[in-house]
DNA sequence: GTTTTTCTGCTACCAGGGTTACACAGAACG
DNA sequence: CGTTCTGTGTAACCCTGGTAGCAGAAAAAC
């Protein structure tokens, strides 16, 4: 997956986008006319924000569009993003393995394009499709592993290791070689969410490596010069990191 | 559950045992004794240590102990309990949904009597037994959730609060009312990998709650004197928060 | 009972990183 | 095309909470 937003066109093919989807690979066309047949699509206008109490009635598939799922502390105002949702993901995951509301809040990053259901739809139709779960189960493996090592860093790392991290699995997925542009369209503000920081702190390591001369930085995007010493400011790399 | 340790009987009855825990209680016997078929009965003594690595070739179910899932920052030594494993959890249920090896250490807190399988096994008999879902599911929600909710702690609250809530969340467990006189039997050393911080803090925290009045504090275990002042401290209760 | 190990209480120290504040650049929007 | 809003660069401040170290208490091991 990437960090990269897709043009959220109309016209998307919506079967092919969730034949590569992690969580529909498996499927093949006729399940998967027959579970589209009880979706509709929804669009959520960029920075639409949504509670999971709000949004907890249905159950989303993002077509196209990033969706962050954070955690908000009322008393300072300050947001952790837990998840960087991408096309392909779904969501509210937890809300549909136990049927809890998610006290988590829902923000659309870029325009969002989703099909949606109803939460009791979603439940019956993975229990009439145990097939689903061959794709389903390894996907929320996924999504543990994520939290984990979010978990983990958070208590075990420094903001410059964090942030290391966060930036080369982006690497990872866009393209292995090259000059190393990333484009995330992110802002320093939304870096800092997703490694449980400040945008100040975020600006003061980015504006650090710019003057060691390993990235240059600009609007929404990011130039790796030297991979090596970022690998380095992210050492100790867990072996087996969620590449989401 | 509980964080009190049950003694470690070796004529636990399995059965009754699995029926009260959230991932086996809706199976009725016929099932449970076909599944038992497939397990084995292994012991580890307190203090062992196992990486994902190495257990990562059986699924085990707790009959008895608890049983610490941690991440650890080679660098530093430093540790973070992600779960305090109960009799009736089964682990570890991340590599058993997509098959991928653990970075994790997982140390018996306490003599250990547990069922374990092959995880081909494990994986098999879930697929041959859709019925399990029913308890499988809401299962990793609420894993899912303990970890967002830990990951949305460390990033947001304050040592204090974060250690407010972990003693609180076992008042849950225990009894509602009475003296409020908690036995977890962990050092301050365990308290402090589970809210991600360190011993010593954690003893000035209790220390200082202490001389207000608020606490008792003994080996292992934990008197609150009052209640009010201590669900003060955890200010910002999430009102869905795992009761693991 | 004695020794050894593990826990606990406490202190001194200091640095990472969070808070606040402000000026400027670049987008967005009418 | 000017106004408005959002994002960026940077500085001063200082407090939480982490590191290091030690002495005594309590368990555990012998």
């Amino acid at each position: 997956m990437t960090l990269a937003c897709s043009p959220s066109q109309h016209a998307v093919d919506v079967k092919a986008l969730l034949h590569q989807s992690p969580l529909f690979a498996g499927l093949d066309d006729a399940v998967l006319d027959e579970m589209l047949s009880h979706f509709r699509r929804e669009t959520w206008k960029q920075g639409r924000q949504v509670t999971g109490q709000e949004s907890g009635q249905r159950f989303h598939i993002i077509l196209s569009g990033r969706l962050k799922m954070a955690q908000i502390n009322p008393e300072t105002g300050r947001m952790v993003t837990l998840f960087l949702l991408q096309p392909g993901d779904g969501f509210d995951v937890i809300s549909l393995l136990d049927g809890q509301p998610d006290p988590l809040i829902f923000e659309a990053r870029d325009d969002l394009l989703m099909l949606s259901t109803p939460m009791q739809e979603a439940r019956h139709w993975i229990e009439q499709h145990p097939a689903f779960n061959r794709s389903f189960l390894p996907y929320l493996g996924k999504q543990m592993r994520t939290l984990a090592n979010l978990a983990g860093d958070l208590a075990l790392h420094d903001t410059e290791t964090r942030l290391a991290r966060l930036i080369l699995r982006h690497v990872d997925d866009e393209q292995k070689s090259g000059p190393l542009r990333l484009t995330h369209n992110l802002s320093h503000e939304a870096l800092a969410e997703m490694i449980g920081s400040v945008r100040v702190v975020v600006n003061r390591q980015l504006q650090h490596w710019q003057r060691e001369g390993v990235v240059v930085t600009r609007r929404g995007e990011l130039i790796i010069k030297e991979l090596e010493a970022m690998l380095k400011k992210a050492m100790h790399f867990p072996k087996h990191t969620s590449h989401q």
